[in-house]
DNA sequence: TGTTATTTCGCAACATTATTGCTTATATGG
DNA sequence: CCATATAAGCAATAATGTTGCGAAATAACA
C-alpha cells in the first residue's frame, strides 16, 4: 500500500469540501453561492472531486432513538491466535452483521479489533454478543463499554490539515 | 429524557430509510424506482420522513487517505472528578476540535470518554494530544489506540430490528 | 516584463429532476 | 356494505443540474 498521492485543491475546492461535510443536502446552487462562484463551474468541481474519489460517498444519517434503536456499545475484542485466517473470518463475519457500524482493527494490549454496534436494547445486545459476536472462532477477550452520550459524532474530516 | 416516542413507519418507508442510508446521493426518480413507486408518493414520503426528524441530515464522506490524513486514534479518556462541571468544560472543548469525529461518554471502569480523532500523521497526533487533549482540566488517564484497518464504517443503522 | 498557453469562469441554452394539484384507487372503521 | 381517510399516479409546472462556448484570469515561459 504505496503512499497516497494528495490532490492539488486549492482553497475553493476546500470550501466546497467543508460545505459539503457538514451537508450532504446542499443543492448545487446554494453551494455555489456558499463559496462564492456561479453554479457551473461549482458542479464541475464537484464532478471532478468524485471522480477523484475525494469525495467517498453521500449518506443519509437517520435518528436512532426515533427507530427504537437506543443501545449503542463500544466493544474490545481480543483475538487468541493472530493469524490472517482469524482476521479475515472474524472481518467478513462482522461486515456480515448489519447492528456494525464501525470496527477497526487497532493497536494496543488490549483488544485487537474496536466496534461500534447499535441494537435497540440490552437483550438485543445480549443476543447480538452471545449469538453472533462470541460464536466467531478466535474470539477470546470482549468488554462492553455503553454510551450514555453522544457529545460528538460526525463523518467530517479537519480540513485545516490539508495543504493546498 | 422520556422515550422517544415510535413513528409508524410502513416497509415502503423503510425500504426508503435504506436505500437513503447506503446512497444518499440517490435522485427522488432512483429512489421511486428502487422501492417501487411513483416520484410524486416517493418524494412526499422522503420530506415525512424529514420533518418527523427521522431523516437527521445528509453527510458527505470524504476519502482522509486523499486528503493526507492519514492517523486515525481511538482515545480512551478518564476524568480525575466527576462533577458535572467539569464534564460540560471537557465537552464543550472537545467539541471544538475539528480533529475530533466521535466522542462519546461512556460506561466502564477503564474511560469515562472515548474519543475517535483523525489528523494527518503522528506529529499532528501528538500536538493534539499534548497541547489540547491533556490540557483539559480533569483528564487524568488517557490511552490511545491507532487504527491500522478500516473493517466497517458507515453510519447506517440495523433497520430489521424497526418495528414496521 | 511581455507574450503565449492553460485554466477557470460565467452566461445562456438545454436537459433533467423535483414538486404540486388533482383524480383515482386502496384501505379503515362504523 | 357504505363512508371516511390515506396514499397512489398522472400531468403540468417549477426548480435545478448540466453542457457548449467565448471571455477573463491565471500561470508559464522566453
Amino acid at each position: 500500500m504505496r503512499k497516497q498521492e494528495l490532490a492539488k485543491l486549492d482553497r475553493t475546492d476546500l470550501r466546497i469540501l467543508e460545505a459539503l461535510q457538514h451537508n450532504g443536502g446542499l443543492t448545487n446552487q446554494q453551494l455555489a453561492e456558499t463559496v462564492g462562484l456561479s453554479p457551473s463551474p461549482c458542479s464541475r468541481r464537484v464532478q471532478k472531486l468524485e471522480a477523484a474519489g475525494i469525495i467517498l460517498k453521500r449518506e443519509t444519517v437517520l435518528d436512532a432513538r426515533k427507530l427504537g434503536l437506543d443501545l449503542t456499545v463500544i466493544i474490545q475484542i481480543s483475538m487468541d491466535r493472530h493469524t490472517p485466517e482469524r482476521f479475515a473470518n472474524f472481518e467478513e463475519k462482522v461486515a456480515s452483521y448489519p447492528e456494525v457500524q464501525q470496527c477497526y482493527l487497532v493497536t494496543g494490549q488490549e483488544a485487537d479489533y474496536l466496534l461500534k454496534v447499535v441494537v435497540p436494547d440490552i437483550d438485543g445486545y445480549q443476543h447480538f454478543l452471545l449469538n453472533k459476536i462470541t460464536r466467531i472462532e478466535g474470539v477470546s477477550g470482549v468488554h462492553s463499554s455503553f454510551v450514555m452520550r453522544r457529545v460528538v459524532d460526525t463523518a467530517a474530516l479537519p480540513l485545516n490539515y490539508v495543504e493546498t
